[in-house]
DNA sequence: AAGTGGTCTAGACCACCAC
DNA sequence: TGGTGGTCTAGACCACTTT
């Protein structure tokens, strides 16, 4: 036995989804149809297609089957220069330049006062104790959990702002610092992907995630905000111009 | 029985490793340690260490035991402005700038003349049938494999140039290309992240890859090399600067 | 030689879903 | 209600690593 019976097997059914035999949707030949047809055992046709599902080729509705996953258009989320400016100072969200044509919408969100982590308290130079202005939000696209949210911004000064509202207005946070005399004028973001932890699994996101950290620093130097996202790695394609 | 036995087991190991009480390297309680332990069959053991496994906290070794994972610190890779311009212009490679202290190493290099894949010739320009310079590499840090790449260009637009050789000389292709009178003045990158399929897995990669295609365009708007890399996504960690 | 994880079998009960 | 995947048991043999 070279390659073991389960690798054969899910092998064999990768490449039926790649020669289009069952198409996105499409049910799979559940753990029964596999050890009838290869005569195997319960475990050893669960093995493969728990391979599928872990390649993210497949995944299993509980009662229903297996079933081939769809693969919904990626949402380009393009973050350059020209486009960060024009969008938010003219009055759209940052954004909905993440997206192009289907609905996106925002869910569980809230904003309140509190500590920021550590981490975040030192890139916005908050003294120990200094509270933030904490906003958070999950998107969702078509109904499906794409991206959740946190925006750190030192609450002294944001206090009285639209930023402390839900609605922020016209162009939104950005556009509102804008008006406090302190526009970022540029962003950094780090970029990682990870397997999802049972925490982000339970926001309703995918196996694999992508987490960026987004600062945004005004022409002074300073952080004004700090956001980090984790997205649906799935579900997204980032790009960035790099000037050279 | 509220949540699965294998799952509870799982969520007692992982705060055991958070805690510190099992630190990076150490092996874990073992398939027959976890049995005696909580009174369990043996796969229902292996389904809790899988769970670890899966997430990356933890991986196995044959015949040795399950290891809680060393998570070496990533390494930055700058795609930033200044950087990428100072670094080639002054006679390093762009790449070496990903790196900060340990020992990065380039392996089963070659370079041959070969059509583009599809997508890669209409960004080049090419006609049907037209060949380009295909530059393959890996990169391996502290010996372990954490990034393998192709870089494409037009080989009528690199014949007799030290870009057709494994040493392109100080700079880089970046350089050559400059000497060529088709200095790249900015890069757009895309990036996604994804589970590595079988193939990836082969070339020594960890279980989720970041895949980055960075395409270099001239003054004139002409597309003069496109990269597709795939990066070990435990191992990196991606900076961009996004001006607004 | 002893212990480890990797694979595999042949059963079982359950919650859930579709019909 | 019948079929599905999710969980679980109690065995087994193997290749491999460590001692």
């Amino acid at each position: 036995m070279a390659t073991p019976k389960y690798q054969r097997i899910a092998a064999a059914l990768r490449n039926a989804i790649r020669a289009g035999t069952y198409g996105p949707g499409d049910r799979l030949p559940g753990e029964n149809d596999l050890m009838a047809q290869h005569e195997v055992a319960r475990m050893t046709a669960r093995q493969a297609l728990g391979v599928l599902t872990a390649e993210g080729l497949a995944e299993s509705r509980k009662g229903a089957g297996v079933f081939v996953r769809a693969h919904p258009e990626p949402i380009l989320r393009r973050a350059t220069a020209r486009l960060a400016r024009q969008v938010w100072g003219s009055g759209e969200s940052v954004w909905s330049a993440d997206f192009d044509g289907r609905m996106m919408t925002v869910d569980r969100f809230s904003v309140s006062e509190a500590p920021a982590p550590p981490d975040v308290a030192g890139l916005l130079s908050l003294a120990p104790g200094d509270p933030a202005c904490v906003r958070r939000r999950r998107y969702l696209v078509g109904g499906v959990p794409v991206m959740s949210a946190v925006s750190y911004l030192p609450a002294a000064l944001v206090a009285g702002s639209p930023i402390t509202n839900e609605d922020t207005g016209p162009g939104g946070t950005y556009a509102r610092l804008a008006d406090l005399g302190h526009a970022p004028v540029h962003a950094r973001e780090t970029v990682r992907a990870d397997t999802a932890t049972p925490d982000a699994r339970d926001l309703g996101l995918g196996a694999v995630v992508v987490l960026i950290r987004r600062v945004a620093i005004t022409a002074t130097d300073r952080v004004v905000e700090v956001t980090d996202m984790v997205l649906d790695a799935g579900a997204y394609v980032l790009e960035y111009e790099v000037p050279m």
